[in-house]
DNA sequence: TAGATTGTTAATCGATTAACAATC
DNA sequence: TAGATTGTTAATCGATTAACAATC
């Protein structure tokens, strides 16, 4: 079924799907789609129609159906679990956030080096564990993504770790810049780099 | 002096530039760089000539003057004030973070509606203050960046009271999507869609 | 001179947009 | 039939890569 979709379009499903589930409608064209979210229609169009099938000129698209497709197709009812190396403000910030399982994500728990954060339970029921515990509790519980939120000269050491229990993604938020092998996929997520790139967007703005 | 500078150039010199504070020779190639950050290597060479004045046949760019020159393009020595919205795990975690600075971004201060947030210290002596204040805040501080770190709920009320007090860039940390008028620059940070993503992309990985 | 490295011009690639034909 | 909306083919755009000439 949902074969080659470009990174380009499966990133802007998110934005459809969320769209979508706050309509009303039985069915909804890609014209007031394109018009709501500010994209090009035929860009919209080009989307709808890699990911489902097709829509009915003068109709639209069925927009209970198109949810469903995009469900499908971003894969959101197989359900992945990931845990948090670094139990720090952000990692804790991450691990209490309720809005990840809705995309089918569950951060199972967090895991961290000082003692004293070890054996917290949060409001979520969710747990810190010692560091130490991290490999075997990855192995028995088939975690599949690991996010980094530790500081960066810790990060590549974690990322090891992680790689050797058969984690499959890593998210990083440390600043540093990971080596993994092939076949394992690191998105970085470079919060300092980010606001900077809006800080300078911002002053070349002006002039 | 520098023009147009392509946005993907820009994004990238934040990579550049942490690699160069690293390195201790005088002189840098093009090919080194390249080789390191995984990038082609005439890629570099682009960006790098966008930016600063020509390297030398043979021997390469002089890393300080690159350096300095980044430094320049990013604005890196204009400082710009920053105030957060919402100072939830999240929030906080970004007040306290200290790599902003960095880049020349100084975050001041947050801003709460439960009073039981408010008035905290933070260990950087950072404060939380009460949303009331927020507008004059914002006026009498020269603030330029705010950034959202509030429910989607009240994202939007938010956003418009920045905008109102003289922000000109926002640093979108909720899920919602923003309202703005033309010349406010906002770039949304997803978290939950940068994770989904990261899922999405490993579930077809593994196909 | 030979070799390493630079900068430039043309080709390629992916994503978006424009133009238009097809269909209910 | 007319009109709204779809899907497709070609054009454009921006970014990257390849090929190559220039230079210390």
């Amino acid at each position: 079924m949902s074969y080659k979709i470009s990174k380009a379009t499966l990133g802007r499903l998110p934005m459809y799907l969320e769209f979508l589930k706050r309509q009303k409608v039985e069915n909804i064209s890609s014209t007031q789609i394109a018009k709501q979210l500010e994209l090009g229609e035929v860009l919209v169009r080009k989307d709808l129609n890699a990911v489902c099938d097709q829509g009915k000129p003068k109709i639209g698209y069925n927009r209970e159906r198109l949810i469903d497709s995009i469900l499908d197709c971003l894969g959101v009812e197989r359900k992945v679990s990931a845990i948090i190396a670094g139990a720090g403000k952000l990692g804790t910030a991450l691990l209490d956030y309720k809005g990840f399982t809705e995309f089918g994500v569950d951060i199972k728990a967090a895991f961290d080096i000082d003692p004293k954060k070890c054996s917290e339970h949060l409001s979520n029921g969710k747990c810190i564990y010692s560091m130490d515990t991290i490999e075997e509790y990855c192995r028995s519980n088939d975690i599949k993504i690991g996010i980094i939120a530790v500081p960066q000269s810790e990060a590549q050491d974690v990322c090891s770790k992680m790689i050797q229990c058969n984690i499959k993604a890593i998210w990083n938020l440390s600043p540093a810049s990971l080596d993994v092998p092939e076949g394992t996929l690191v998105k970085n997520e470079n919060l300092a780099l980010s606001l900077s790139f809006l800080k300078t967007c911002m002053i070349r703005n002006e002039e």
